[in-house]
DNA sequence: CGTATATTTCGATGTAAGGCTAAATATCAA
DNA sequence: TTGATATTTAGCCTTACATCGAAATATACG
């Protein structure tokens, strides 16, 4: 169970969604992410740790490089939590 | 269609989700709502325009009072805007 | 070991967000 | 119209957050 606390605020910034959209593409490391961003690599960094909280994001280290993706078994507890705001069955086979 | 922004964000405090759950229950007035929370009407009253913001919420003036409820339909919208981070299928969408 | 590369952590800064009180608006009722 | 009630808007303060550059950490390689 994961805290719908931590998803809503990390899904609530643009920049940390963008992330996410890049990794449901496949891995990358944090420069390469770094590459299709205006912002620092410290400010990316900052929002892997946010992501990361949430458990939305895994790393992994690759020799020099730290390897991003997605995790989308957290799926579940985000679309359980939203459902749970509008009072609908949880999926647990299928939304609704 | 709903921009996501605007429901992630409003989806990321948490008195407006405690204002959810409450409406979830059923339409209530600025002042039943005010009841349940420490914060002052003023306060919520910025937390409810944020929330009619992303069309999470509806609001009737009945006499001297206004009356606030869900607004269940963009339920859609958000599950979609989740899916899509995951890219995985959306859900069919039964919503009560 | 010493240097280069990749990434994170630290410290500072500007802006946004949530909170408050007080004042303004809207409706009701006498 | 005057006063009471319900709610929002305005102005201010404080805290949280996104951002940066610089310093710190971790790994690779000569």
């Amino acid at each position: 169970m994961v805290q719908s606390e931590s998803i809503f605020r990390a899904l609530a910034d643009p920049n940390r969604r963008r992330i996410l959209a890049l990794l449901k593409r496949g891995s990358r490391t944090a420069g390469e992410i770094a590459e299709e961003f205006p912002i620092s690599m410290a400010s990316l960094s900052h929002h892997y740790g946010v992501l990361k909280a949430a458990d939305l994001i895994r790393s992994e280290r690759r020799g020099q490089r730290i390897v991003y993706s997605l995790n989308t078994t957290v799926f579940e507890d985000a679309a359980s939590a939203l459902a749970d705001i509008f009072r609908i069955e949880k999926p647990d086979g299928g939304v609704s």
